[in-house]
RNA sequence: GGGUUCGUAGCUCAGUUGGUCAGAGCGCUACGCUCACAUCGUAGAGGUCACAGGUUCAAGUCCUGUCGAACCCA
């Protein structure tokens, strides 16, 4: 049966593809309306068409994937609604950069063609990134693939706003808004980063009419000044009080400026004098209204001077303006002083520019009676967030919203379903355009990105169109996402699903650290320290990136990604394709029998403990599981398989495979490959691939009839609550600190690996070390075994205490009694410290009349044992100093 | 300025309701190709749990403050 046998190193590459065609040719990835079954649905985050698959991706779309397949092994309707997004903004800057290269713009070939481009860009870059999903292995309903722009979804979107408009929740309005020049779009407030930027402050005199004083002015940015309609001062100050109500001359303009008062000003800040350029700066917009003065826009749109400044700026780049303007107050002798200063600039998230506050007519989206009812239910538990803190974060935004700007001067996108009648300016708003459209002009902007897909959940089953499965699917089960966009895409699909469906679009929200390198830096292409995730399948295989990066990702914190940590993942695939290969080898003489079959009556303390091992680990991982903790589960199935089954039950059993004793070798083979399989089956969702690949090598060894299906739509195993028992640990436990206390001894004294040891045994529980004698003996490396409760130590002997057990290695010749002596000097002294402790805690009269009686009993127990263990190293000390 | 998170072995992190909680992996040291695995095995060294107070019979674990790091919002 030489198929049975693996080759000695697991190769990820064949075995992938193989077995995600079989999966996909089976359709175990479907998911359809099934009443006789409880739905389990995920909504992927649809990346950007724009994008490939980067390491965040990995991370994510990984968990995805191991939440759904858990799901459908569990027996649920799993359904992972995979898509892309169209992305307007970021694919829009592409696609111009591409209609550049090629030497002309999107204003010379007119929207239409442009849009053409548009679409060839999305069908060549979006079915990248899903290809991408698939090498990793993700089990995703391909069948019900969406894009943004579907028609379907498209619909979806504008029936959205319609909806909002006519219920009075979407207007129109002339608002300062974040501008990017760039794009020469308005974008929101959501998709402004601030980075810190050197600068200076400048000090500028504004001549008071009607005196030879002045006030000074402190600014960031000189050019503004042109456009200032008033200067401030707070009302307390008793620097300026006597100025308010009086009018200073704006040099260069020679536009006449009221000093007024308002409380905004910080007296503190520059000279305590404000200047109000109310067109280009929030503040000073809200303090424009506030007392009436004049807006002065100065740009144009692409950010150069407008005509609305003397002549010699006009035309003129915001920076060149602002060098111009600052040269021009100098020759004037208005210029008071110059310092260095750090500001905070805000960028355009796309276009990469600095954004300008810009007087423009928009479309906005109310948002505060959206964001009540979806405060409400994050409050109150009805939706979870994992880690539980971001609910403070959502919180607060929530609770300090402001309205969303939603339109976007770009063409990829969805258009604005808004007419205005040729004639009479009336407006229409509806799904389907008016019937008479050549007597009517559309709006020509689309929407925000993040107005299309706040309705993904939804959108993905075209609402609003009834139907089965977006009742059956919705709401969602689990969403995995990056915190970055908890306002941009969470919070909105809250509010979205509430106010469309009167539902929530999911129960827990789990948020993923970020993907950093190992300096702790963000990924970034231009940095050049982020990885290609399929250079690194290529490399290790899917399963070792999957299953090593759950490892690193720590709960609720930031990942610090490199490919040499991957290795750990790789390792373990291989420790457990070898861990098979061993049990395989076997299958050549032996058929598995099931456990419910074989005579428990036989079993013996190695077989207990691992079936309790197992079963403890089974009810672990489904703990963290419900927790979310995907580190600590990826964690528990590696200790389990690497430290508790091939270094301990392999280990243990191997003589038994080997010996003569047919039924003890039927369950030890039995147990083994049980153990095995439930291995396979935890570890599945973190290691598709090569779970599946071993577990139909096993068909060829099958023993019962679940082992026919594929692993992927097999069940998720059930805790045997009865194997987990703490006593055969315990007692397990021992035993291995008889071997492992061999060991050290041996490791320490040199002993030659090819040596065996004798071994003396002096207590009263024979009985237990006459059981064990057969896996001492192999697993110590011991010949002659003795057992007494009288015995002598032998003269030249190292001495390891294990419960009431002394154990006496003799090592005539070999023993360096220094060093044994040395090492027992310090064991006694690390078990005295311990003594010590335990002891004060039990001689204070708080500690045995406060502390709960268990407590107490148990740290009574550990004195007695500490103390006994510690006179038995003293003899033996003593004994070694004759 | 407001908020969030974090500071445990050289590195990356576990340590969930306070009571064997001082741990793991990597790295390091020594020995070893023992018939699954050198992508391995066995053993070992390493930490006043950032610092200072407090609560408690008991504190990496809870509270306050200090210092340091990161992120978000203004």
């Amino acid at each position: 049966m030489t198929n049975l046998h693996l080759p000695k190193v697991y190769d990820p590459k064949t075995v992938e593809k193989k077995w995600y065609a079989h999966w996909l040719k089976r359709n175990y990835f479907h998911a359809s309306v099934n009443p006789d079954k409880q739905p389990f649905t995920i909504i992927i985050p649809p990346p950007n068409v724009t994008g490939s698959l980067t390491i965040g991706h990995v991370l994510n779309n990984t968990i995805q994937d191991i939440l759904i397949r858990r799901a459908r092994m569990r027996g649920m309707e799993a359904c992972w609604i995979p898509g892309t997004d169209h992305a307007s903004i970021a694919t829009e800057v592409k696609v111009e950069t591409m209609l550049r290269e090629m030497g002309t713009s999107k204003h010379k070939i007119g929207r239409e063609e442009f849009l053409k481009h548009a679409w060839e860009w999305k069908e060549k870059y979006g079915a990248l990134i899903i290809e991408q999903l698939k090498r990793l292995g993700c089990s995703c309903d391909w069948e019900r693939e969406k894009f943004t722009m579907d028609e379907g979804y498209y619909r979806a979107v504008i029936s959205a706003f319609v909806r909002l408009y006519k219920k009075g929740l979407i207007y129109r309005g002339v608002r300062l808004v974040n501008w990017d020049p760039k794009t020469q779009s308005a974008i929101s407030d959501e998709e402004v980063v601030y980075k810190e930027v050197k600068g200076y402050l400048w000090y500028f005199r504004y001549p008071i009419k009607g005196t030879d004083g002045y006030v000074v002015v402190a600014t960031t940015r000189p050019e503004t000044m042109l456009g200032d309609t008033g200067v401030a001062v707070n009302p307390k100050d008793d620097r300026y009080r006597h100025l308010i109500g009086r009018t200073v001359i704006l040099p260069l303009v020679g536009r006449e400026l009221p000093i007024i008062a308002d409380e905004y000003v910080d007296p503190e800040f520059g000279t305590g004098c404000l200047k109000v350029t109310p067109a280009h700066d929030p503040n000073d917009f809200e303090m424009g209204k506030r007392h009436d003065l004049e807006m002065v826009n100065i740009l144009n749109e692409d950010a150069s001077l407008n005509n609305n400044v003397p002549e010699e700026f006009r035309g003129l780049d915001r920076f060149e303006a602002r060098e111009k303007v600052a040269q021009r107050l100098q020759d004037l002798g208005l210029i008071e002083k110059i310092e260095e200063y750090t500001t905070k600039i805000g960028y355009s998230q796309r276009g990469g520019v600095p954004i300008e506050p810009y007087l423009s007519e928009q479309w906005f989206m109310k948002m505060n009676d959206l964001a009540r009812p979806a405060l409400e239910v994050v409050k109150n538990g009805g939706i979870k967030f994992y880690p539980e803190h971001w609910v403070k974060t959502y919180e607060h935004w929530m609770g300090n919203i402001r309205d969303w700007c939603i339109s976007r001067q770009l063409w990829w996108g969805h258009r604005i379903p808004v007419w205005t009648h040729k004639d009479n300016g009336e407006i229409y708003c509806e799904v389907v355009p008016p019937e008479d459209s050549g007597n009517w002009t559309q709006d020509p902007d689309v929407l925000d990105t993040w107005a299309s897909s706040w309705l993904w959940p939804i959108g993905v089953h075209h609402w609003p169109v009834e139907s089965e499965d977006l009742r059956y699917f919705h709401p969602t089960n689990d969403l995995v996402t990056g915190p970055d966009i908890i306002f941009f895409w969470v919070a909105r699909m809250i509010m979205s699903s509430l106010e469309f469906m009167g539902e929530i679009p999911f129960q827990n929200v789990y948020f993923t650290g970020m993907v950093r390198d190992l300096q702790g830096r963000k990924m970034s292409k231009s940095l050049g320290n982020s990885p290609d995730p399929l250079s690194i399948i290529d490399k290790f295989g899917a399963d070792a990136l999957r299953f090593g990066i759950m490892l690193i990702a720590p709960q609720g914190q930031d990942i610090l990604f490199s490919e040499d940590r991957i290795v750990v993942g790789r390792n373990f695939m291989n420790k457990l394709w070898n861990a098979s290969r061993f049990l395989l080898l076997n299958g050549d003489t032996m058929i598995p029998i099931p456990l419910s079959k074989l005579d428990q009556e036989k079993f013996e303390l190695a077989d207990l403990w691992i079936l309790s091992r197992l079963n403890r680990m089974i009810m672990q991982v489904d703990k963290l599981f419900e927790a979310y903790r995907f580190n600590g589960i990826s964690k528990k199935i590696y200790d389990f398989t690497w430290s508790d089954f091939c270094d301990w039950y392999v280990e243990v059993i191997k003589s038994r495979l080997y010996g003569d004793d047919d039924s003890s070798k039927q369950i030890a083979f039995s147990i083994a490959i049980h153990v095995v399989r439930n291995i396979l089956k935890v570890l599945h969702p973190f290691a598709p691939f090569i779970t599946e690949e071993i577990w139909q090598k096993f068909k060829g060894i099958q023993i019962d009839r679940e082992g026919e299906t594929d692993l992927v739509v097999s069940n998720w195993p059930n805790v045997n609550d009865v194997m987990i028992n703490s006593d055969v640990e315990s007692e397990f436990r021992e035993l291995q600190e008889v071997i492992t206390g061999v060991r050290t001894i041996r490791s320490v004294m040199n002993v030659p690996p090819g040596r065996r040891s004798d071994l003396l045994i002096r207590g009263d529980d024979g009985e237990f070390v006459r059981t064990h004698m057969k896996i001492i003996h192999d697993l110590a490396k011991v010949n002659n075994l003795s057992i007494g409760s009288d015995l002598d130590k032998p003269p030249h002997a190292a001495t390891v205490v294990v419960g009431d057990m002394e154990l006496f290695i003799p090592l005539e010749g070999l023993i360096d009694v220094n060093k044994e002596r040395e090492r027992l000097a310090k064991e006694i002294e690390q078990m005295e410290i311990r003594r010590q402790r335990a002891a004060e805690k039990l001689n204070n009269e708080n500690f045995v009349s406060r502390a709960p009686g268990q407590v107490v009993e148990k740290e009574r127990k550990r004195l007695l044992d500490m103390s006994e263990n510690l006179i038995k190293l003293k003899q033996n000390f003593d004994v070694l100093i004759q």
